[in-house]
DNA sequence: ATAATAATGAAACTCGCG
DNA sequence: CGCGAGTTTCATTATTAT
């Protein structure tokens, strides 16, 4: 609860009134010598700053403390870094407002002394930024990508210390990108109790790769994985591709399933450039080719061949039964992308392996960002029974998606379908668990549309439109844990 | 209207070398 | 250690087809 705690909406109670009024003139004298003063940047950066502000606001800041850390931290800040100079300046406040009854100092030696503490804070802060290859507070991707523990490789974890806060119940389990612009990832950790995340390649589960970074309490050790193993190299998965596949193409895996697919003009492009020649190509049409095929998973399927993988392979790589987003009135184009968008099951089932014997009677489930149902196919295919199930997913395909997979597996618990979490409120959540009962389990991955590499528009971090609704699995989790341990 | 198609780089990582 | 080359990436938008 540390994160949490310490953050909105309790936070600004204290000393919030004296903050804004009383030093604002300081502040905006100050303003003059940060940073560049173009009139090119701060033009272009009014709705950036309106964008921000109402993200702070919606964090829980009050307005005025969150102008003040816009302005005083340069537009080009992060919400995190905003967050941070919002929370810096409040102990400075509280210092302050120590020595001013303490000492008896002249006024404008305090505000000397605030100023130098703020300037310090936001120099810190910009140096840390601008350690490109970060050092000691950095989070760091392990290489190999193996978290705390793969079935192959179990046990390279098998102990950790959760901070007090982090400890549940309940048991909750985050997802997101692992490549995600600097500094989300030390946001997220902070946000949920400082766990470190656990980064994992789901191609140490299955043929694909799947980099991505998972926050949870879960218990690590005595894990196990789905049985049967999914296969593991192309060749397994693709036994057809075998027949075509060039030697000099020497992937085994393929690389992050997305949401989208080659075009029609690339494969025929690269067919043209093979039927040129008898035999090999030389090796720079070789280069080219290899670069598409890894750039678009392109696999082969007949003599000069490639093509994207169809819909039922990217499904059974990322380990749902066969058919699970198809039909039902969903598009082929949707379909790539709800499936681009998901778990690979393996991976996420080895997780939560360990619910297995905590809870031999099945669990309550809330699952934010549900999507086509990874947590819960996971969670079945585990043999943890799904007593009840709130699912909270905005698009209306996958909660029909998530419906027929309901049906078909003849669940004996219920499923609660709830579109939008910005809608899943305190009351409606203690609603639902006085009808319910207690969530053992809060599972889910938030948008990643602004934090993942392929977004060339809006690749804006966690403030972005879509990925900000990571701050609310954070609310909600929040929520959920104070009404739980209220119950019990 | 809805669905399919195609065009559109850059940030941040890894690795090897001097 | 720093540097440069090489590699990967849960996508958005505009346009065309159905």
């Amino acid at each position: 609860m540390q994160a949490i705690g310490k953050s909105p909406q309790e936070q600004p109670n204290n000393d919030s009134d004296h903050c804004s009024s009383g030093h604002e003139g300081s502040f905006l004298d100050d303003f003059s010598d940060v940073d560049s003063a173009d009139d090119e940047v701060i033009t272009k950066t009014v709705s950036d700053e309106d964008s921000k502000l109402a993200f702070l606001r919606r964090m829980g800041y009050k307005e005025a403390d969150a102008s003040i850390a816009i302005t005083r931290c340069g537009t080009e800040a992060t919400i995190s870094e905003l967050a941070d100079f919002i929370c810096a300046a409040q102990i400075a406040k509280a210092e302050d407002a120590f020595f001013a009854e303490d000492e008896k100092k002249p006024k404008h030696l305090d505000k000397q002394k605030k100023r130098s503490f703020l300037e310090s804070e936001v120099l810190e802060k910009k140096r840390q930024k601008g350690l490109e290859n970060g050092d000691d507070e950095g989070v760091r991707l392990p290489n190999p990508m193996v978290g705390f523990g793969v079935p192959t490789e179990p046990g390279i974890v098998t102990r950790r210390t959760l901070s007090e806060a982090a400890i549940g119940p309940p048991f909750f389990y985050y997802e997101n990108v692992a490549l995600a612009p600097k500094g989300v990832w030390q946001t997220i950790s902070r946000f949920l109790y400082d766990v470190e995340p656990e980064f994992v390649d789901s191609k140490h589960f299955c043929a694909a790769a799947r980099k991505r970074g998972y926050v949870h309490n879960l218990p690590i050790h005595n894990r196990f994985p789905l049985l049967p193993l999914p296969p593991n190299t192309i060749h397994e998965a693709l036994p057809l591709t075998r027949k075509w596949w060039p030697a000099w193409d020497e992937r085994t895996k393929l690389n992050c399933l997305q949401t989208c697919i080659a075009s029609a003009k690339l494969t025929e492009k690269i067919r043209k450039a093979l039927e040129a020649y008898e035999g090999e190509p030389p090796l720079h049409v070789q280069k080219f080719i290899m670069d598409e095929c890894r750039k678009w998973n392109l696999v082969w399927v007949g003599r000069n061949k490639v093509a994207p993988l169809e819909a039922d392979e990217v499904e059974m790589l990322l380990g749902f039964p066969r058919n699970h987003t198809r039909g039902g009135g969903i598009s082929r184009t949707d379909r790539y992308k709800s499936l681009g968008n998901s778990f690979q099951v393996d991976t996420v089932a080895y997780h939560l392996s360990s619910l297995k014997d905590l809870f031999p009677g099945g669990i309550n489930v809330l699952s934010l960002f549900s999507g086509i149902g990874g947590a819960e196919v996971a969670l079945h295919r585990l043999g943890i029974r799904l007593k009840n199930v709130v699912s909270v997913e905005i698009s209306n395909v996958n909660r029909s998606i998530m419906s027929c997979w309901w049906e078909q597996t003849n669940q004996t618990g219920n499923l609660i379908h709830i579109e939008d979490v910005q809608h899943l409120t305190a009351d409606r959540l203690e609603q639902l668990m006085n009808m319910y009962g207690s969530f053992d389990l809060v599972v889910g991955g938030s948008p990643c549309n602004n934090l993942a590499g392929s977004n060339r528009h809006h690749r804006d971090g966690l403030e972005g439109k879509e990925s900000s609704l990571f701050f609310d699995y954070c609310r909600i989790l929040d929520v959920v844990k104070n009404l739980t341990s209220r119950y019990s």
